[in-house]
DNA sequence: TAATTTTACAGACTGCAGTCTCTTTGTCAA
DNA sequence: TTGACAAAGAGACTGCAGTCTGTAAAATTA
């Protein structure tokens, strides 16, 4: 680690928490470029060098802490017997860390901003631990008996996602008007319901 | 009908007949109002007095298609008895015309500015004709002892909302890399069964 | 029919994300 | 040590959606 290098991760490092206190302060739509750049004393030269876009910024500290949060997740769910009860605890513990800790904007800028042509999509990244946790509990579910087995793991994690993705999307859309954390449940019992034995 | 309003009616169709071609062409994010405006030899003062924005324009004809079809599909339904068969083939009729007629761009561009904050929403207008037909199988599949009644029909339809929402969301994210009209089955039919007695 | 008001429209202007070019300064090879 | 190179950063510039102000002509009122 080179005296330039060092220096250039602080102004990184400089520029992220600044737009991040202050999307946090307003939110994400209405912190400009500029005036990041203004409190942190940079320029637009060094934003973009160290960030692709104002996105960018933010989707780089959502990663992180999905994969943290996720991570943690498994273990929390590691003592269940049944992988549908594994299931079910694992979307409330999702739907609470996302009302409590991510909040309504940072899901709608995320849902937006996944549906822009020129970025390149979170989402589709293969390797989300997310991916992989639901996986794990559809393939052993399968084994043990508990979901059918006229669906693939495959098909069933793609329906649980979507699923995800519907009331997720609807919350943003209705600016958090309803609680995640008490409605989720109706929706992912239906869901689960239907992919039982 | 006086001469001024004639004209302006005129103008304003003018515009919408050029930027939906242009729309179809292209892609809704490759037009630009300037462009819309040169084609038809108006200006952006004109074109902000018949529309809000944009997306407006774009919004206000998918209102339109929206309404007649979904109204079309109403009796395309009404000679099935039992109201789940109903809801599959209306499903099923709404995932053909979104992938045929509608078509991704138009879904993408839709799903994404109705997560902007500064515009109002579309699919929160209560009295879609989609909500209506949901709710009238729900209710009436409820009587008719298909579903389960520990559900309310609001309810119902929120899940089965939520549902469509997903995966219309997934498909706009893949840039419609699977097939709706395939693949819509699947997670439809998990959802039908959660909610069936 | 003259005076007044309204409104469709023109086009200059603003605000903002993102790009491009140029400069400075640290790094590395000889 | 020095000369070539690379990479961090500065800030002017571009492209685009949307706003603002001014104007001509139609509509309305007197």
């Amino acid at each position: 680690m080179n005296k330039r290098t060092t220096k250039a991760l602080l102004t990184k490092k400089k520029i992220s928490e600044a737009a991040l206190r202050l999307f946090n302060e307003k939110s994400f739509s209405e912190v400009t470029v500029d005036e990041i750049i203004k409190e942190t004393n940079t320029s637009k030269g060094a934003f973009y060098t160290h960030f692709k876009s104002k996105h960018d910024i933010f989707l780089e500290k959502f990663k992180e802490i999905d994969d943290y949060y996720v991570n943690e997740l498994v273990h929390l769910i590691a003592k269940e017997e049944k992988y549908a009860d594994r299931l079910e605890i694992f979307l409330r513990l999702q739907m609470t860390y996302i009302e409590k800790d991510l909040g309504w904007d940072v899901i709608r800028t995320i849902y937006e901003v996944e549906l822009n042509i020129e970025r390149d999509s979170f989402f589709l990244i293969p390797d989300r631990p997310l991916y992989s946790i639901l996986l794990d509990i559809f393939v052993n579910g399968q084994k043990n008996e508990e979901f059918r087995n006229d669906l693939s793991p495959e098909k069933m994690m793609d329906i649980c996602l979507r699923t995800m993705r519907g009331i997720l999307y609807d919350w943003a859309l209705r600016k958090a008007n309803f609680s995640l954390i008490e409605e989720h449940g109706d929706l992912f019992r239906v869901m689960i319901r239907g992919l039982m034995k």
